[in-house]
DNA sequence: TAGTTCCGTGATAGGTTCTAACTAAAATTG
DNA sequence: CAATTTTAGTTAGAACCTATCACGGAACTA
């Protein structure tokens, strides 16, 4: 009864044919997504699509939560990477903001389901406090050579002096991390009120808002 | 066929007995919304709390839709009103976020059905525009008021010198406009992400940084 | 008292998630 | 190669949900 297949990344064609159908749930779950929200998302009707029948993906997702998870983890590395990719071409602070702006806009649902009321029932998994952390640390970096590069006034440090376990022992100043802590307030303070349609009718671009809270945090 | 019921205020016993019913499906509602959100409000379960069964309330209201939005009505007006009550006692802008944090701990779902994730399928009625102009409207008095009392340099107009249709006539100048809107998508900022459990496990108290935030929007 | 209006009921249709039992195919084993 | 085990997908069904309809009876009006 030793499980043979311990042949290292060896994968069965099973396996193969399970990730390819899982791949492909998950991309109508998207779809389902990106239209009418994550609350609208339909296991029949993607089984449906599919062309099996209801329970058939019970094989491949314990549940609609499970999917669900799925979806948030994965919209949480999609932010996660693209964010690093956009540090690692040696994007300043702005950079860095406007492209959180594009990725937000890209799929709107994708944003609210990372940063937006919290789906139903689920508890968001451990597994995302990691890439939480790279979304920190990747930020906490841009911070850190903002602020090197010009030290501008930040809105004072002051009660994060003695609270910074969140920071994971990243080499960070206090104002480091306090811009952090307003670029990620701020930025989504602005993005999450113009996804939800909280500017429409008022007469002003939401973009320049949004690049005027920009220049409030790193001024160009 | 012309109805007599046009004596004034006098309502018919049916009518107060509607009325009592439909503020009684309200109260159970809220209460369920209170607990596990609005997606997860039931017509069914409200109705067999009421010890009545389920199609009954369709008297009442002709959809779950109806009763969201109804709901997000009362949410809206709740919150105007809290925020003109504050504002009438000569609150200046600190207080004035203080009450609105204060209002959205209180029911943490109530304030994001208003602000947070669109429900669903709904779409916003056109009743909460009066509602939300009301409110707009405290908030700008209340940034005339802090710029005449201490012109601190505001954080630049720029774009909203043209426009200003959204502040429906208001005579407040451009650098209260901009101070609004920052006070508003700054705040709703960390109180979403607060709201939303997103300053969980990160070892610092968010009112402490919803204080820092309100700090570079109103010195003290 | 007679008439009308309206409330609440049960039945029904169609939707959802999810479990259970069964079939059939494929992979693994002897 | 044959037998066994593992796995995919099916149908049936339970327990919910929203929402519509037709009907009986209560309550209000005149």
């Amino acid at each position: 009864m030793v499980k043979k297949e311990e042949r290292a990344a060896a994968e069965s064609p099973r396996e193969r044919y399970r990730a390819q159908v899982r791949a492909e749930i998950k991309e109508h779950a998207w779809q389902q997504v990106a239209t009418a929200g994550a609350s609208a998302l339909s296991l029949n009707a993607i089984a449906k699509r599919m062309g099996m029948s209801g329970p058939a993906l019970y094989r491949y997702y314990a549940s609609r939560d499970d999917l669900i998870t799925e979806l948030v983890k994965e919209a949480y590395r999609s932010l996660a990477d693209t964010l690093h990719d956009t540090a690692a071409t040696g994007a300043d602070l702005r950079a860095l903001a406007h492209t959180l702006r594009d990725w937000a806009l890209e799929d709107p649902h994708r944003y609210l389901l990372v940063y937006g009321t919290p789906v139903p029932g689920y508890h968001a998994p451990d597994d995302v406090t990691g890439v939480s952390d790279a979304i920190m640390k990747t930020l906490l970096d841009a911070c850190t050579a903002a602020l090197a590069a010009r030290p501008v006034a930040p809105p004072a440090p002051g009660f994060l002096a003695g609270h910074r376990e969140w920071a994971a022992g990243h080499p960070a100043p206090p104002a480091a991390l306090r811009l952090a802590l307003a670029f990620w307030t701020r930025l989504h303070g602005v993005l999450s009120l113009e996804l939800a349609g909280h500017f429409a009718g008022m007469g002003f671009d939401p973009a320049l808002l949004f690049t005027a809270e920009l220049d409030d945090l790193a001024p160009r």
